[in-house]
DNA sequence: AAACAATGCAACCGCACGTTT
DNA sequence: GAAACGTGCGGTTGCATTGTT
């Protein structure tokens, strides 16, 4: 069995005080981010070494961006929560000094709950609630058509390529609505996915150098297959 | 001014996963 | 290969602050 991570006992919980603070800052600056597990005893804190890190990446570490979110970061984070669900950090990677847990915080927030609301989106699922939110054009040829699936659909330019990307949750491929000639609203035309998207919860990415419909047809099967014997999603990749 | 509700945020907890022994 | 260890993540809680009645 795994020891605790500390002496519960003798350690402190709560509020950290300022000369705590000071504590875990000299000692960082002399040493650096070592052992989490040894920097309380090593620095003279009684605090459990899970607090001590939380506390450095959350609040003490000098990259950490303090204040309100911006219109562009608000937008970002609505738009990489439809694209890849609860998972904070990855979306806190996205935005230079924000941490998940401040990411999580927000996005919990009645004030972004409301915001998407408003969008007709449901913050729990991403999926439309009335289409009023995130109309796209659809590839090049600028129609425009909303839908009730919870795809998520992106582009961006990578390489100077024009490249799709769909993304779809375990539940969208059992409805009879995930027809393959909808247009699935999801993410609209002006997301940067200029990123590199390690899901370890996906079992692969398939890649197809057109989207015709019957591409996506076929990959949706082999999506479905492979969910249907793994139990996790696949990420497809239109190019 | 007081009471209550809503909100924001820091921190804790348990679990999962990769690494080391 | 199994157990122990260290770390990171996401969910949740609790408290302080702010707004409303």
């Amino acid at each position: 069995m795994r020891s605790p991570c500390c002496d519960k006992q003798e350690t402190n919980k709560g509020a950290w005080s300022k000369e705590e603070d000071q504590k875990l800052i000299d000692y960082i600056r002399a040493h650096g981010e070592v052992s989490w597990r040894s920097v309380p005893k090593a620095a003279g804190l009684l605090r459990c070494g899970k607090s001590c890190r939380l506390r450095w990446i959350n609040y003490l570490h000098p990259d950490v961006k303090r204040g309100n979110f911006e219109e562009d970061e608000e937008d970002l984070i609505i738009k990489l929560h439809a694209l890849l669900g609860n998972r904070w950090s990855l979306i806190a990677g996205r935005l230079p000094g924000r941490t998940d847990n401040e990411v999580k915080n927000y996005w919990n927030s009645p004030h972004l709950r409301k915001k998407l609301k408003s969008m007709g989106v449901d913050p729990d699922n991403h999926r439309v609630t009335h289409n009023t939110a995130f109309r796209r054009s659809q590839s090049s040829n600028n129609n425009t058509a909303t839908g009730s699936t919870t795809d998520g659909v992106a582009n961006s330019n990578v390489n100077e390529q024009r490249v799709e990307l769909r993304w779809a949750p375990l539940d969208s491929f059992n409805a009879e609505e995930n027809n393959p000639n909808d247009d699935n609203v999801g993410l609209p035309d002006d997301l940067n996915l200029d990123l590199t998207i390690a899901v370890p919860s996906c079992t692969q990415l398939v890649e197809k150098s057109q989207g015709s419909n019957n591409d996506f047809t076929e990959a949706k099967t082999m999506a479905k297959t492979l969910l249907e014997n793994t139990g996790k999603p696949t990420l497809l990749l239109f190019r």
